[in-house]
This record gives C-alpha cells, sequence and structure tokens, in this order.
DNA sequence: GAGTGGTCTAGACCACGCC
DNA sequence: GCGTGGTCTAGACCACTCA
C-alpha cells in the first residue's frame, strides 16, 4: 500500500516495492510479475501508475514486458568475456579473434561489411589520426554477429593515404584479415591506446543491435599506431552492455 | 506535427523530432526546450504525450528537467580520463594515482573510507579469491570524489586471513598506502586482470553518487595476484559514465 | 501570480497471446 | 472473448522559479 505520508512519488514507492521483492528472490529471472490491475488493486494507485513504475524498472533494465503476455523479470543474459589482449598486433586482427572468442564460448561469431567509403570523421577521429582541418578518412563499418544476432557496430577510419586504392577502401572481405594487409602496406601497428565509456544508445544503435530497454552501451576508442607513434587506424566499437565485458590483463612488471 | 498514419507511437514521433533538432543544432547544450504546452500546441499532442516524449530524451541522458525553470539540452560534462597504468602494482596505491590522475586535469581528488568490517562476499568475489563456500571476507568501503562530489565508489576485499589485524581491516587512513602495506605482508601485487563491464545504476548508486536520469555506471572487477596467481585482493570500482572514461595502453611487444 | 515541470487519476482504445 | 501490455487524452493538483 501507498503511503500518503511518504513525500515520494506513488510511482517511486511502487517501483522500490516492486524492485525489492525481485532483488529478495520472490521474483526470480524470467517469472511474471503482478499484472497492472493486481498491482492496481495491491498498491492502492491507478494503472497508469502501476505502468510508470513498471516503466522505471525497465529502465533499469530490470524487466522486460511482453504484449499480451505479461512483464517479466529480465533473463541473465549469456555474457561475452571480450579479452582486450587480442589487440596485441603480431599476430591476429580483430576479426579472428572475435570470432575466436566467441567459440571459446560456444557462440558463433560472424561479421558483415555495411560499408567502406570516405566521409569527413568525426573530430575526436581527425585529433586521433592527426588529420589536418577538413580532411577526409576512409571508413569502413562494420556488424558483428553472435549466433546471428547483431551485437556490435565497429568503424575503423583510416587516413586516406593509406587505404585508398587497397583492398581497406573497398566492402568486401580482406583475405588474411586488415592487420596483416596493414602490416605489408608498411603500416604495422605496435601500439594501442584504447578509451572506454558507456553511455545509453542512440536510436541507431538501439535499431541496429536490437537493444532492450534501459540497456547501455560501451564504446571502446581504440587508436593504433604504427613505429613512432604514427597512428595508422582508428576504431569505434560500439557493443550492447548486456551481452558483453571486457576484460585486460595487466601483468606484474 | 504527429502523422496519424505513421504507425509509431505518437510520444516516440515528437521525441525523435526533438531529438533531431538537438542533434541539429537549433538547441545547443544548455539551451531551454520548449515548454509542455509549447509542445503540445506545435505537434498537437496532449500534455502528458509531450512530457513522456521530453521522459523519453531524459532516459537516453540528452535532457535535463528544473522544475519551475524549464527542461534543459544536458551540458557536456567533463571526462576524467583513468588510465589503467595505474593498477601497475610497484610503486603507487589506488589511492595516489587517483589523486594524481584528478590533479593532472585539474581537479582537486579525494576519498573517504566509509566502513571496514567482515561480510559474507559476493559470489563472484568468493570466487575470484578462492575462499571457500560460506567463508566471510573483509571488506573496505570507499567513496571517491572530485571537488567534492561523490563520483566513484570503491568496495576492496581481502581474505579475511590476510586483513585480519591489518590496518586494512580498520576504517582509516593507510600511511603508505594500501599497496605498500599489502606488500610489507607479503602479499606484494604483481599481476591484475580487470573486467569492465556498464549497466544501469541501482537505487543507492543513484543515491550515493547523485546519478542523474539516464545516465549509466561503469564497473570495475579487479582481481589482484601475487606471485604464482595467488589472489589477494578484489577490487569493485563503480563509476557514473558521465564523468569517467578509462584509457588502457597496450604497448606492443 | 503566472508559467513551468512533476505527478496522479479515470477512462478510453489498440494489438497481442491464449483458450 | 478475455486478460494482458502499450498508448493516448483531459483534467487536476503540487512545488518550484521568477518577475
Amino acid at each position: 500500500m501507498v503511503s500518503r505520508y511518504d513525500r515520494r512519488p506513488a510511482f517511486e514507492q511502487v517501483a522500490d516495492a516492486l524492485r525489492e521483492r525481485i532483488t529478495g528472490g520472490e521474483f526470480a529471472p524470467g517469472d511474471q510479475l503482478p499484472s497492472y490491475s493486481q498491482i492496481e488493486a495491491e498498491y492502492g494507485v491507478a494503472v497508469t501508475t502501476a505502468q510508470r513504475a513498471i516503466r522505471t524498472l525497465k529502465a533499469e533494465g530490470l524487466v522486460e514486458g511482453h504484449a499480451g503476455k505479461g512483464n517479466y523479470v529480465r533473463q541473465e543474459r549469456k555474457i561475452v568475456t571480450l579479452s582486450a589482449s587480442f589487440v596485441k598486433p603480431d599476430v591476429n586482427g580483430t576479426w579472428t579473434t572475435w570470432r575466436a572468442a566467441a567459440a571459446e564460448q560456444g557462440l558463433k561469431g560472424s561479421q558483415s561489411i555495411d560499408e567502406a567509403t570516405q566521409v569527413a570523421p568525426p573530430s575526436e577521429v581527425a585529433d586521433a589520426l592527426r588529420l589536418p582541418d577538413g580532411e577526409l578518412a576512409v571508413v569502413r563499418r562494420r556488424t558483428m554477429y553472435l549466433n546471428g544476432e547483431p551485437v556490435q557496430l565497429a568503424d575503423s577510419y583510416f587516413p586516406v593515404g593509406i587505404a585508398e586504392g587497397t583492398a581497406l577502401a573497398r566492402a568486401e572481405r580482406i583475405p588474411r584479415g586488415a592487420s596483416a594487409l596493414m602490416a605489408e602496406l608498411g603500416h604495422r601497428v605496435v601500439e594501442c591506446d584504447e578509451f572506454v565509456a558507456a553511455r545509453m544508445p542512440t536510436a541507431r544503435e538501439v535499431q541496429a543491435l536490437s537493444i532492450k530497454e534501459g540497456v547501455p552501451v560501451i564504446e571502446i576508442f581504440r587508436v593504433s599506431k604504427a613505429a613512432e607513434g604514427r597512428p595508422v587506424e582508428c576504431e569505434i566499437f560500439v557493443l550492447s552492455a548486456d551481452r558483453h565485458r571486457l576484460k585486460y590483463s595487466l601483468p606484474g612488471c
């Protein structure tokens, strides 16, 4: 029952009560929550208030709704741990190790190359690649899939001088991997900086990765450098946070 | 104007339109958005629908509301880049380098030690520390501040055998740093594994870190190991994602 | 006091799942 | 056909800001 003497909003009181019943174990992952009419009766609020309470739980990623069936406690998703060791520039490209990391966890990794074209790069990319103002870059956009579901967007940016005329600038698979090709072209990557951030997805990302309500994305901004710190590639990865986890191993010195 | 022939919900059409006007530059960060009555008139929807549209933009972290004043495009927040090099086990503890990283960006870092006690650790922590079932651990809970604002929660878990009777188990500052103390106690850290995830904050975290609507948190799970891979400490960091960015540098081999 | 955001309600309609 | 979630509306009240 909602207390009228509590100054907190009713929908929040109801949300808190339900959240507690979930975390307390009364409702396990996969269980159906009380229907709106039940909440209405049980807590003495209007339907729309009950709906708002449920909506805040959805925004927290705790609950998901299915029209005509009910609201359910969200299942724990399988989590793929991506090891950052894959950036080691020596042997593998991102793609090879992406597939390997997925296979390790019993999942099938695949990718599509959606586009390869010249664009005006975002300013952070231009900065990272040390491109003069207004200069274009080659972008190569890929989507990564796990068991056929799109889970990651990967955009690679190259200075035009590096990618132009090579397979990097065409929307087709690169047989031995982009890493190997870069090395052959004289841009062997020897060092990476990786910046990790989290935020709510854009509408485009929600669409492309079928991200559920209340699930953030992890954004990785990676700058790859050849000898003497010369930046040769800049990648932006966007991963849905409920399916990924990053692993960084920092060995002792 | 909302189209009745578009099957997408009206609140979403309005949200999209406003989002576009924001990203298109019509409303710059800090600008006030149209009031609900203006939206009502302009798009031909009910007030509550306008409110719902604005609420979805808030959930995306794009907009923030101030009762009695208006809704505003959220300002870009200063972002603190935390370099993961700080885990290098040789010289510094987390605290020293936290303060240094903040100072580098012109901010004042501080911390409070909120609690040091024995608890039943979360199962991931028990696993990471290889504790037998049901065994307690010493937890040391800290809050980190930037310019006086709480921005990060840091919980360190130790096996009881390591921490009991030492300063680690007391809620007081450790003069030369926890790292140094660990080393003196014969548990010099030589290796770390770090797992990075993102999710929406819990109610407690919203409260403790005054996290705004629509802002996720970054959670770092760090396992520190002494010689021969023996785990000696397990830390959980929770950072509000709008103020932090992690940096990992991966040197070539 | 006028305008603003924040909340709440009652009542309505739709689409979907299931029997 | 009934119960479910999802959406929309009109109208109400409160707290806050600002002139």
